[in-house]
DNA sequence: TAAAGGTGGTTCATATTTCGAACCGATGTT
DNA sequence: AACATCGGTTCGAAATATGAACCACCTTTA
């Protein structure tokens, strides 16, 4: 591990749960060297990804992720092009709704809207998304570049007791997916919380990323299954129409099947 | 300089002009051998600062940027609660508004609008603001924390020919822009672009950054000058007050001592 | 066709940089 | 006054970064 990636590694620590970490803090959280911690986040922070709280002494994120931000979505206008439909979604639904994007083999979170309808919601801030225990992973396993799968089986970490821990179940799980057009994740990351989701697709015509509603299991029920698909097929045509990119005609039959369904969630679990 | 400040300077070379940086092209910008300057790149690819264009193999930001200016803005809101107010600056003014802030010595570029009025305009790409060149940069080492004179007197580059260049001339330009409650660059960064600034603050009560309008030489004339100076006061009070700030009673005194001259710009150059 | 010049990517001996136990001074607690 | 914790610092040992040379591949040029 270069010594960069250790001290970049430092900035996954921080969340909007977590937005100021001290030098001793983080030294327990990283599980690192207090010398060595101290360095990096001196590095970090004369390139002002980081700034020191003057009052605490404490670390937090600097302005130059805002610019880097800006460029990016300059770059590759995916934000922008996300936002408005995870809010209708998430408006639909009632439920938080959040899109994640592939870059090489990781599936990072783009942006994430939470619903104000109920009190007790799922709760996104995860760094990279695993894709052998998520309803976005599952999706870009099934609908994704092929070599994925191999990343994805090297680290078949079970988060719950829910969670694919081999090979072939998971290959089970990528067929349904693959037949339904939907990615499902039931339990199987968190305990409590449903994940359905569907993917998106870039101009290039390949999948670039996902759509997904993450539902508090007690409220998980056919009828807001049903809701949630039909709102996701919406979302998801039209992040895509925005990325560029058009849903193909293989996908579009497999959502119209597994709509027309009387029992909607039967095929997939 | 550590391997870790050499690997994040190579983030710097980005920008929405240049937004894809190939390999070898970037070994010319920075200025570095290809074999560091590619595992540099590919450190900063696994920990999703950049990814590759699959087609052109040329490097570009990554999503992982846009998740930390979400827990960035999250935790310091400092883009949202400014945004509102530089639109409407540059809306009224017809020339290019910006914000900086401050974060330990540096001032980094927060957010930036271009008026549509007029087609020759300001554009601002800048990583870190010049102290001693800017209008913002004047005006942090007028309001903000004393230690930045030394840093800015270790690095008086001339730009231009208008660059205040020794030590002396920059304390009479924070003199008077202590006086005048304005920052001003009179052509100092670039020869055909004129700075006007304010100073704004947060809940602590200190200096946090500076709003300001750049403004094509060729346009300003003192009818322009007194309609961005009226508008900087109203958009610097809009942004300190977002920030939860207020601004000082001796810098709201200088700013309606100033304006109230017949000669708007006589004092300040 | 073949040489030239460009690209992104790789190797390996050298030597510069990083590492971390121990330490410091300040602050706060028992 | 003893103890614990904090952010920050030191120095020899050890791991890591470095860059000239080198691929394989592609496009342009002769």
């Amino acid at each position: 591990m270069s010594s960069t990636a250790k001290a970049l590694s430092l900035l996954s620590h921080f969340s909007s749960v977590r937005p100021e970490i001290g030098l001793s803090q983080m030294c327990r959280i990283a599980g690192r060297d207090k010398a060595t911690t101290y360095r990096h986040l001196q590095a970090l922070e004369t390139a002002g990804f980081i700034e020191q709280n003057p009052a605490t002494k404490h670390y937090r994120l600097g302005p130059a992720v805002m610019q880097l931000a800006h460029i990016r979505e300059a770059t590759v206008p995916r934000t922008e092009g996300a936002k408005p439909a995870i809010r209708a979604l998430a408006d639909a639904t009632g439920e938080t709704a959040h899109v994640t994007v592939l870059s090489g083999h990781t599936l990072f979170a783009l942006c994430e809207h939470e619903s104000p309808h109920h009190g007790i919601r799922a709760v996104i801030d995860l760094n990279s998304f695993p894709l052998h225990a998520t309803a976005s992973g599952l999706c870009a396993l099934a609908f994704g570049p092929a070599d994925l799968m191999q990343v994805a089986a090297a680290d078949l970490h079970g988060f719950t007791p829910h969670t694919a821990n081999d090979e072939q179940t998971l290959q089970k799980a990528i067929g349904r997916i693959r037949r339904s057009g939907f990615g499902r994740a039931d339990g199987t990351y968190e305990v409590d919380v449903q994940g359905l989701s569907a993917p998106l697709f870039d101009h290039t015509g390949h999948f670039a990323g996902a759509v997904a509603v993450a539902c508090v299991a007690s409220r998980f029920h056919p009828d807001l299954a049903r809701t949630i698909l039909s709102e996701l097929v919406i979302a998801a045509r039209d992040i895509t129409h925005n990325w560029g990119g058009t849903i193909p005609a293989p996908i579009e039959a497999a959502w119209s099947a597994t709509l027309s369904q009387s029992n909607i969630l039967e095929p997939m679990s």
